[in-house]
DNA sequence: TAAACTGTATCTATTATAATTACACTAATC
DNA sequence: GATTAGTGTAATTATAATAGATACAGTTTA
């Protein structure tokens, strides 16, 4: 997974945490260590997903731009379109394998499902649950989310025919 | 995914559609479109996890390792080691902020969690069952093509008069 | 002993990523 | 309306990751 997506996250949590402070790019940047320029482009994507608002001009800056319990990882991932699973074909020249072309194509089938399944589960995440989650800042067992979603991931097998 | 990835389940499904054969890095690199050294690092990396055996020497080269239904393509991920979900900290010289790391740590457990998930998807495929789909596709697809092929013919005869 | 392999390290080329710079545009304030 | 402080975005440069290429030691067969 990118920076970008990482980035994202972190500032979205300063956000939420502030919910009356505007935050420029320059101080976002401090906080988050990453270029001022690349934060604004980052935030750009956000804000054209209606993650956060942005106001140009003299005072302007970024805020939140929806209730944090709504802002999940799965609406950030798609915000920022990383696309961590997508498969790596180098090959060159390879117009010319039928193949080729069916292998790739049935291993994109199931990745196509995995990514699915990947955003299932960060629809379960928030930025809200996260802040949550570094205020207890105790690392608590992960079975019972896990659980969950492995339970989903049947599911969506069975519904996209994975070794049906 | 990067490319290793695809590289490795291509090699495996070339291996396990010919068991009696045996392959060395310079015909697999021609299959696979990829160069032969490349192919010798990754099959080195399957072998080492038992999803190949390798063999030295004259008349060398590999050969499958395990069943092909137990060749599951977590198998391979965890061979492989792509660490596609692994979250990427660009920040330069964060050691002083405990904040950042707070974050940072609550992130990577949710995304420990995202990688267990996937890991439960993919072990719901395996090579045997990614060959029986392309096999699925190779007899539908030239099907409704020649069909389509047909119709085009079939118009293209009647508009030159053709069998007249 | 020679031939045909794998295993692996190293170097180079290419591509992807991130930082930097620059500037047009916007909005508030004097 | 001029100035100031901000976003939006493109272009350029620097750096890191990836893939290709080469080389050669070690292994097995004949």
């Amino acid at each position: 997974m990118n920076s970008q997506y990482t980035i994202a996250v972190h500032c979205l949590i300063v956000l939420a945490k502030t919910p009356d402070h505007v935050w420029n790019s320059e101080s976002l940047s401090q906080k988050v260590h990453a270029h001022p320029a690349r934060i604004r482009k980052i935030m750009s994507s956000l804000r054209k997903n209606g993650l956060v608002e942005t106001k140009e001009g003299l005072g302007g800056g970024y805020r939140m731009g929806c209730d944090p319990r709504a802002c999940t990882l799965a609406r950030i991932y798609q915000s920022i379109s990383c696309e961590p699973l997508k498969l790596s074909w180098c090959a060159t020249g390879c117009a010319q394998d039928p193949e080729f072309d069916r292998i790739r194509s049935v291993m994109d089938f199931a990745f196509t499902g995995a990514e699915r399944g990947l955003e299932e589960y960060l629809d379960h995440w928030s930025i809200d649950s996260l802040i949550k989650r570094t205020e207890q800042s105790v690392t608590q067992e992960p079975e019972t989310m896990a659980a969950g979603i492995n339970e989903q991931m049947n599911a969506h097998i069975k519904k996209i025919g994975g070794e049906g």
